[in-house]
DNA sequence: CTGTTAGCGCTTTCAT
DNA sequence: ATGAAAGCGCTAACAG
């Protein structure tokens, strides 16, 4: 930057000024000051700037595992907005380890970043990234809320989609459906979970303990549970899948074992119109949440101090034959 | 840190000692600022310490696209590579663009990454990443080399890959076989096409270049494509897709307008053992690409400047089904 | 509209 | 084994 000021005798402040877009300089000189930016090949040096300033052009994306396609097309959607914003992305998967995501939203401030998006890994040490937003780094979390602090909060609209996914099943005539969700202590597995108590309350169907499994997904713990389930005394005809995962590891299980079941699931997945009969499920918009919550960051790194924000996305259901049928799957 | 200096009576420069691991401190001194360091919650400025040092323990990642599943493997192997090297990762995606790329690449190094790895965007801007690596900033390539710079380099066997993919097509009695490649611009669409013309060569095979269809993946493009070669004078009986993104797109289109044809694809992808018949792959290994990838790249920021690496991982071919037959996919 | 001065928090260099 | 001083490149605060 001296170099450039040097170059057209001016003092280093006034190249600050030109590179900043500050209006308070001539445009003559701006345009000299620009010419020899050009010339130079001069670049900004982030570090210096952010040293300075003590917050730096770079967001924080933190989520549970970018191979996930959810989270690949989250991750996507944020980085078009960052871009477009002329910031940059850092991106870290929790594993769903909080320790780990601790440790990662630690790297992340001492890298001084600007922003943090999070999807909060259960257990997650509120206390930290409260001390964090009260240094300025504001906070926004995605798919789950954080349970102590009031941050901006971008979330699906988890239980109604699950109500109409199995209101979707109970209207073709199922009473009995088994729900597959994630682990208990996943917020979305847990309002999915309440989601489909309540569409078999609205239909007067006793709900049964029995039918509900709550894991991690995988398809030998499907395969297993289906067939206590195809073996009990009152079978279920058909079965929602809580999450994506769940949705590829049942239908695999289904495939190699074929039980006659309906079928839901929440989040689409790649091939879901492709197998036979398709999927149906209720969708998300990954990269809708991953845009909403760039958005409400850069409200705030822009200034807005306002109360937290609360966005719920809706969901819709994608009707592509699974739920309509009772027959076995033949993938 | 002078915060911690302060509280323990000693200057900064010895705490700065203490933090980087500097054998010339006495353990007790060390023992007493790493308790101070604890009470204080202190944490290094990364920022600080960039401006200093002029490199930062942060790592660069281009690549095509983060929602691609191939990428978004990729990504997380680099990820833990990163995070065990005590770095963090800036991720972007190209979208084939060369010169957002160049702009993506000056954003990194101009926020001080310790190294870059790269899939190098078609018409790359060379002469400014040959620029970067000479200010002590190493670039690993990955998926595609560079053609002027020579870097360290990871690519997938893909011309053996395509060979054995399509001679596991020939051995099946098919003569007439199909190419779907990416478009002519992209490196592994090309070394793929050589490997489908070398296949057919080994088995005395005539080239006809009416089966090579090097397009963008679609299905629209692949349904029509795949309409007139099946209305030709001497239709294909195979297909060989050059890519994950092709398979699925040709998938979805053998599905729809079922057409008698065998079916192999390079690169896997989720539910290619659950459509029946089950899609026969050749496999690549992108976590072990990205492994590879962070692992030279370490060993070039630890100071290894030996002459420039270029690794080959091998293919598999994984057979299920769809390879051996000639009839409708029923997907 | 432009310049001067000072300092962000760390590490390098050179003393002690 | 420890410390003092200087400076990385930039921008905030305050002139002029």
């Amino acid at each position: 930057m001296n170099d450039v000021a040097r170059e057209v005798g001016v003092s280093a402040k006034t190249v600050s000024r030109v590179v900043n877009d500050d209006a308070h300089v001539s445009p003559a000189t701006a345009a000299r000051i620009n010419d020899a930016i050009e010339r130079l090949g001069f670049r900004r040096n982030e570090s210096a700037r952010l040293l300075r300033q003590g917050t730096a052009s770079t967001i924080g994306l933190l989520l549970e595992d970018v191979s996930d396609p959810f989270y690949g097309a989250l991750t996507r959607a944020v980085e078009e907005s960052v871009l477009a914003h002329d910031h940059q992305l850092l991106v870290s998967s929790s594993a769903e380890d909080a320790h780990r995501a601790d440790r990662l939203i630690a790297a992340f401030v001492s890298r001084g970043v600007g922003g943090l998006i999070l999807a909060p890994a259960t257990g997650l040490d509120e206390k930290l990234l409260a001390d964090e937003r009260a240094k300025n780094c504001p906070v926004v979390a995605f798919d789950r809320p954080l349970e102590e602090l009031d941050v901006d909060t971008v979330l699906a609209d988890n239980r109604g989609g699950t109500i109409a996914g199995v209101r979707h099943l109970i209207e073709r005539g199922h009473r009995r459906i088994a729900f597959f969700g994630d682990a208990d202590s996943v917020y979305t597995a847990r309002e999915r979970r309440a989601g489909y108590r309540d569409a078999l309350a609205d239909a007067g169907i006793p709900f049964d303990p029995e039918l509900v499994l709550m894991l991690q997904p995988d398809e030998r713990a499907g395969t297993e549970a289906l067939g206590m389930l195809a073996a009990s005394a009152d079978p279920p005809t058909a079965v929602f899948a809580g999450n994506n995962r769940w949705s590829v590891q049942l239908l695999r299980a289904l495939v190699r074992h074929p039980i006659g079941l309906a079928y839901v699931g929440f989040d689409d997945f790649e091939l879901a119109d492709v197998v036979q009969p398709g999927v149906t499920v209720v969708t998300q918009d990954p990269a809708a949440m991953g845009r909403v919550a760039a958005d409400l960051l850069f409200r705030r790194i822009d200034g807005d101090d306002g109360p937290a924000q609360r966005v719920q996305l809706s969901t819709a259901l994608i009707e592509r034959g699974s739920g309509e049928r009772l027959g076995p799957f033949v993938g």
